[in-house]
RNA sequence: GGACCCGUAGCGUAGCCUGGAUAGCGCGACAGCCUUCUAAGCUGUAGAUCGGGGGUUCGAAUCCCUCCGGGUUCACCA
């Protein structure tokens, strides 16, 4: 691709062109490259038009370019099709000159209850991006933060305790723990008081109070079980935990520090703040309380640093809610103040948020799409897809039901562009078709079909092309793009231009496949398209497979 | 009230960074295509004053200003 602009750059310069740019035409019909000769009208003194029907006298068609054609104002190039199927044959994805080492953190569960929809986009961007960035060719550090204390578990544990008579779980332990959750807050309301005895118990704990302690790490060990079946059935593993109980106190030394350097100052109540306001905030914000209690802020400076310590990263990736961004502006402002990490260096990928038909999710109220019913109830769609289709074994429709109920979530979350607020409709639910996961890995699969068919394993490269067609051509063109959506989606952590192109890549696959036969086509024929879906179906695949989106030999 | 984000056909969205030739796609609607490699597919029709107004420019969905609508956030909560 790169080659053949930088061909026709070359050819423009030759015709006296000092620095061309090319743009990509709206239409194949205008071309494959067009050169907008606005821009010398001006110094030249002509119309563009004018200028364009000079240039056009003065390129010739070589062994690239088939010819040029003049629009109005456009110099329009025609690349011979050939062309784009020979430079398919040494594409590839670009890697980073200087790969990094990058910490994402995503996930980050409180342990009071199961995980929901939100946690699901959350999770399937950050995997996405940590296998974008894996494919340009940095380390990634996959890392999760588990807000493991606090006043939340404590309402949990009050229910447990109060009405629980220390039964063991009867249903997946991560729900059991969140029904004593909703629980607490159905109470409560008619009860007020409660409050106050979550709070005592968040004292005990903190006081290291051994019944406490016992009974909170029963209940947490509860919930890991759960968010790990959870995680599996998404394909996640973090590389690291970091556990809010272990250094909720931490980062107090930091800030003292701070204080005696005078990065950090006193208020008039004499908190310890951070003198944002300075840098454009609104206000200064506090990090350590009079009483010697940190905040939020506190931790998380502590944690930056520590994963520093950790892992020695160039960058830090945060997957938090939009609603959070405040807070790590402020973080980062923070950290770029006590010269631990510069700002460019940190990033928080920020998120919208799910919402239901009538509103937000309220997790204390159990109004809430989870994360294990969404999956279940995705699986059964399927189930129910591939039993109008194939009679199969229980077990092979199970199989090939969970990777296609699974590839239609995390598609219809990644397809979306991730700062967008969405809507999810149970009802409406999440389709099979159209823009879809399962699309895509449908056109997959009726690729390895024709491959199984044609009995081929190996890579089929025929040394020219020939009379390539245009529905050919389009497709090796679109092939060509991948490279470069990849780099675009990479260094913009955007998977959704991944998911899009693979939607565009497998529209157009279709209509190939629809129009052209490939069994049975005479060999010059047939070597040329099993190398076009070879590669179509390399690209399918890995495109997928950036997603965190399996694919299946058949469907 | 301040800050930030969003506003594109009935619905869901791409394009906005980096301005350019008829605003792309999906769902839904309508009309078609299975005796040939998987119809989870393909083809066609209808449907958009790109929230309103102003500005910059030869040219604006895209950049700037302003207004309107929706959301998030402005704690010593995470």
């Amino acid at each position: 691709m790169t080659k053949i602009v930088s061909h026709v750059l070359r050819v423009l310069k030759k015709a006296g062109v000092k620095n061309p740019i090319l743009e990509v035409p709206p239409d194949d019909r205008f071309g494959d490259y067009a050169f907008g000769c606005f821009i010398l009208s001006k110094e030249l003194r002509k119309a563009p038009n004018q200028i364009a029907v000079d240039l056009e006298k003065k390129v010739r068609s070589d062994d690239v370019i088939e010819g040029v054609k003049v629009v109005g104002p456009y110099l329009n190039f025609f690349i011979k099709k050939e062309v784009f199927l020979e430079s398919l044959k040494t594409s590839g994805v670009t890697k980073n000159t200087k790969p990094e080492k990058v910490v994402v953190e995503y996930s980050s569960p409180n342990t009071n209850k199961p995980l929901h929809l939100g946690h699901v986009r959350n999770i399937v961007l950050g995997e996405s991006t940590s296998r974008l960035l894996e494919e340009v060719g940095n380390k990634v550090i996959r890392s999760c933060l588990v807000n493991d204390r606090g006043i939340h578990i404590s309402k949990s544990m009050l229910a447990y305790q109060k009405w629980g008579d220390e039964r063991n779980p009867d249903k997946k332990t991560d729900h059991f723990v969140g029904d004593w959750y909703v629980r607490y807050n159905k109470e409560a309301e008619k009860n007020p008081d409660l409050e106050e005895e979550a709070f005592e118990l968040l004292r005990k704990w903190e006081a290291g109070d051994k019944k406490v302690v016992t009974l909170w790490k029963k209940m947490n060990s509860w919930v890991y079980k759960g968010f790990d079946e959870t995680y599996k059935k998404l394909g996640i593993i973090f590389d690291k935990t970091y556990y809010e109980s272990d250094h909720f106190s931490s980062g107090k030394e930091i800030v003292k520090n701070a204080l005696s350097k005078k990065i950090f100052v006193l208020d008039d109540k004499k908190n310890i703040t951070v003198p944002l306001s300075k840098y454009g905030f609104d206000n200064d914000k506090v990090v350590l309380r009079a009483d010697g209690t940190g905040v939020y802020l506190t931790q998380d400076i502590y944690l930056a640093k520590k994963k520093l310590d950790d892992y020695k990263y160039d960058k830090s990736i945060y997957v938090v809610g939009s609603e959070q961004k405040l807070h790590f502006e402020q973080l980062f402002k923070t950290l770029d103040l006590l010269g631990l990490v510069k700002t460019k260096d940190l990033f928080h990928l920020s998120y919208g948020l799910v919402y239901l038909p009538d509103g937000k999710m309220k997790s204390r109220e159990g109004v809430v799409v989870d994360a294990d019913d969404i999956i279940s109830e995705m699986t059964s769609l399927a189930v129910e897809e591939i039993n109008k289709r194939h009679k199969l074994s229980k077990a092979e429709v199970d199989r090939r039901a969970d990777i296609i109920g699974l590839a239609a979530l995390k598609f219809f979350i990644l397809k979306h562009d991730p700062l967008k607020d969405m809507t999810y409709d149970p009802k409406e639910s999440i389709s099979f078709e159209g823009e879809t996961g399962p699309y895509i890995q449908y056109s997959y699969a009726r690729i390895k079909s024709i491959l199984r068919k044609a009995k081929i394993s190996k890579d089929v490269v025929p040394k020219s092309f020939s009379s390539v067609s245009y529905k050919e051509y389009v497709l090796a063109k679109k092939l060509l793009e991948f490279s470069e959506v990849v780099s675009y989606a990479a260094s913009n952590l955007k998977p959704s231009s991944v998911a899009r192109y693979l939607i565009d890549l497998a529209q157009i696959f279709n209509t190939f496949y629809i129009n052209h036969r490939i069994l049975g086509e005479e060999k010059s024929v047939y070597d040329k398209r099993i190398f076009l879906i070879q590669k179509t179906a390399g690209v399918l695949k890995e495109g997928l497979s950036l997603l965190g989106v399996s694919v299946l030999e058949e469907m």
